[in-house]
DNA sequence: AATATTGTTCAGCA
DNA sequence: GTGCTGAACAATAT
């Protein structure tokens, strides 16, 4: 799951629950998913702090902790957070356990091991170290911005839009989305793309993401004309009648519609 | 059994 | 050096 929406609603929920609770503990079940913070430092940096402050960038969420401590996590295909008091509410696969005061935990799951915990002391550095792209939603991100993050790139518009370096937050279903609201096929070249259709294509990104953020990432509350409701091979297309089609750009399955969606 | 899956990274190639 | 593609990574589900 875990596009910039759904980053969007985990910091949301953080927010709501785990913030100014005092930490009492922690607990990294897995290390593999450090990346450039051992255990030891991590939990004690934690201990006694309580999160003060939470920032998304792309994919990425940011929980500030003391005076200029970072937790940064990234949630890979499968993860996800969540906030209980019960053991027995512990989800599978959790990785990263922290424990308040209050009693409460906050369970960091994510089954496939393809996120990241990480730290750092300044956020503007990791995102430039990390090379990630301006943050799609940002209100600062403006159509000359999406038009320079595109730029003259070789390659199909899907790829462009799902390149972190370029612009942070889509991934493969919002990608899909944008294309398919918009009519573009997915391996349509940038290049080929006029400047009208770049601004559908930058409006369409904005509407999705905020209704994607609105409906809390439900897909059964998105409307029923978004591809999401029908990502499956054969499904009718219900804006034109077509049939939806799986088709494999830059590794990854992207699913189309190849009546409305034409390729220029 | 084979193939699918929302993510990133890196080798290989033009 | 640049930029693109596809395999690899891990753990399931179908």
């Amino acid at each position: 799951m875990p596009e910039l929406p759904d980053v969007e609603i985990f910091k949301r929920y953080l927010d709501a629950t785990a913030l100014r609770k005092k930490i009492k503990g922690s607990n990294v079940h897995d290390a593999d998913l450090l990346d450039g913070v051992s255990r030891q430092k991590l939990q004690r940096r934690l201990h006694g702090e309580r999160f003060r402050d939470t920032h998304r960038h792309g994919k990425f969420l940011f929980a500030r902790f003391g005076a200029s401590d970072w937790l940064i996590l990234h949630f890979g295909m499968t993860g996800f957070l969540k906030y209980h008091k019960n053991s027995d509410d512990t989800p599978d696969h959790t990785r990263l356990t922290i424990d308040f005061a209050n009693g409460y935990h906050l369970a960091y799951s994510c089954q496939r091991k393809l996120g990241k915990i990480s730290h750092t002391d300044s956020v503007d550095h990791f995102i430039e170290n990390q090379g990630l792209g301006p943050d799609c939603y940002s209100d600062r991100f403006s159509f000359e911005a999406f038009t320079q993050a595109l730029g003259h790139r070789s390659g199909a518009v899907k790829s462009s839009l799902m390149n972190q370096n370029r612009m942070a937050g889509l991934g493969n279903i919002y990608s899909d989305e944008i294309l398919y609201q918009t009519g573009i096929h997915p391996e349509s070249a940038v290049t080929r793309i006029d400047e009208e259709t770049r601004r559908t294509l930058y409006r369409a990104m904005r509407r999705i993401v905020r209704v994607a953020i609105d409906r809390r990432v439900t897909p059964e509350d998105f409307p029923r004309n978004y591809l999401i409701r029908h990502r499956e091979e054969g499904a009718g297309c219900p804006r034109c009648g077509g049939t939806i089609t799986r088709m494999k750009i830059s590794g990854r399955s992207a699913y189309v519609c190849p009546y409305h969606q034409e390729k220029v």
